[in-house]
DNA sequence: AATATTTTGATCGTTTTTGAAGAAAAGTGA
DNA sequence: TCACTTTTCTTCAAAAACGATCAAAATATT
């Protein structure tokens, strides 16, 4: 892996969490103890991170957006680890389909297969996959304000442009009798279409989401199948009997 | 191989990733690893890549060019000036076009038009747009790594869902003999059908554009309205002869 | 056809990058 | 404070990449 790669990726994860461990870097980079602790060194000479015990954060030059900073770090944690088993599903050569929404975004680091082709409708996405060299394409349509998300008819119309692989869909609510929702009825329509352009469906949930229920909903528990870090014990046996479910 | 042709596939490549190595290169071209040595060298001279331990990298314009950071202040200024004059042609409910690209990016401060709907396939842009509380459209396709536009046969297609009553479109060179041009040719389609779209066109330029020459042409200069800082006197009346120019 | 020029591939010594091992420093908990 | 763990720093040798050079091959010129 050449330098300015490795470079290239700790920024990108940085962005994404705020703060990475080193051990996680030499994990993620495939490499040795001692080259992340000089990209480290590196990057901080060139005033892109502040190093910290035990690895790295983002010095906050600027005020980063109110919606993406509130989040816990047990959030991160768990999104983590979502991201990390949903991208160990990937194999080489697939063309797969990327909901928007921060618990898809967390599984772009974390993707190793060879030459994918991803689609997604998440411009940070976008963004992330194309700076990890992978080949993106971003559905047309309407830009949602606040979620950076690209919704509407047309890009219901441009989805159709596509066959996938695999889908990874986000979900606010996964409940034993409701299925999957989102609050936004928008969103749903998309996410509804990725799932019946694919050949297999994965819906991205950490723990906080099971039990819960949103205004729209996407299909039922049995048409995908769900990626958490953990499953609440209340709720194992019932969703466990509908569907499959991949723990992280 | 022809030398020219290995040239293509290289910086085709780079445009792809963003960065290669140097013996994914030599299996790729099947020459060996001296050759490619070469033409990285060569192709480095010539300002079309940077050249890194292990391969080589796409140029950020930013960082490149020595004599850039006493430049960037009078481009900055120029830049607006043409922004701001393009953000005048504006009228209240109107559907426009932006075309990606820095100079287009500069209109978006000053648009001060009521209720109108920008399509856009600058990623840049049609964030800068939501953040203004605009009604912004993204073109869907391929995402060019280091301009973070889209281009592509998708982005074209999709393109057809529009009509507008005016396009703003930047150029890299304006030339009274060869119209207007720019580098790649995928961009310079989805410029070119941009046009075909509009009720009207612009063209922005900032003076430093006049005269030059790029490898793909747009159209010619009497199908556009060029907007500028300023006309160097030198093409002044070459290119008056043959269209119009609003000067901020 | 013979000669000159350019391009190519291989070799080799030098420099840069890398990973490992051990010493030093920093954090942790009693 | 002291022991203990974790992280960082330093050093060094192996590996990878680099630049320079030269002869063979391809191409152009006469």
């Amino acid at each position: 892996m050449l330098t300015e790669e490795r470079y290239r990726i700790i920024l990108q994860r940085l962005q994404i969490s705020g703060i990475v461990k080193l051990q996680e870097l030499v994990e993620l980079l495939g490499t040795s103890e001692s080259t992340v602790r000089r990209d480290l060194i590196d990057l901080e000479a060139q005033h892109l991170l502040k190093r910290v015990h035990g690895g790295a954060s983002l010095l906050h030059r600027r005020s980063e957006e109110p919606g993406m900073e509130e989040k816990t770090f047990k959030n991160v944690q768990q999104k983590n680890t979502v991201g990390r088993a949903a991208a160990h599903q990937l194999r080489d050569g697939e063309c797969i389909y990327l909901d928007a929404g921060t618990t898809t975004l967390a599984m772009i680091p974390f993707i190793e297969a060879q030459d994918i082709t991803v689609v997604t409708n998440g411009l940070s996405h976008v963004e992330a996959l194309v700076s990890k060299n992978i080949r993106a394409y971003l559905l047309g349509g309407m830009m949602k304000s606040h979620t950076k998300a690209v919704i509407g008819s047309i890009a219901l119309q441009n989805m159709d442009n596509f066959r996938f692989d695999k889908a990874f869909i986000g979900t606010n609510g996964v409940n034993a009798e409701f299925g999957f929702t989102t609050p936004d009825p928008e969103e749903a329509l998309i996410k509804r279409r990725a799932r019946q352009l694919s050949e297999r469906t994965y819906v991205l949930a950490d723990s906080s989401k099971f039990g819960e229920v949103a205004f729209a909903k996407l299909f039922d528990l049995k048409e995908a199948t769900i990626i958490t870090d953990s499953i609440p014990e209340r709720w194992r046996k019932p969703i466990l009997e509908k569907t499959k479910i991949i723990e992280g």
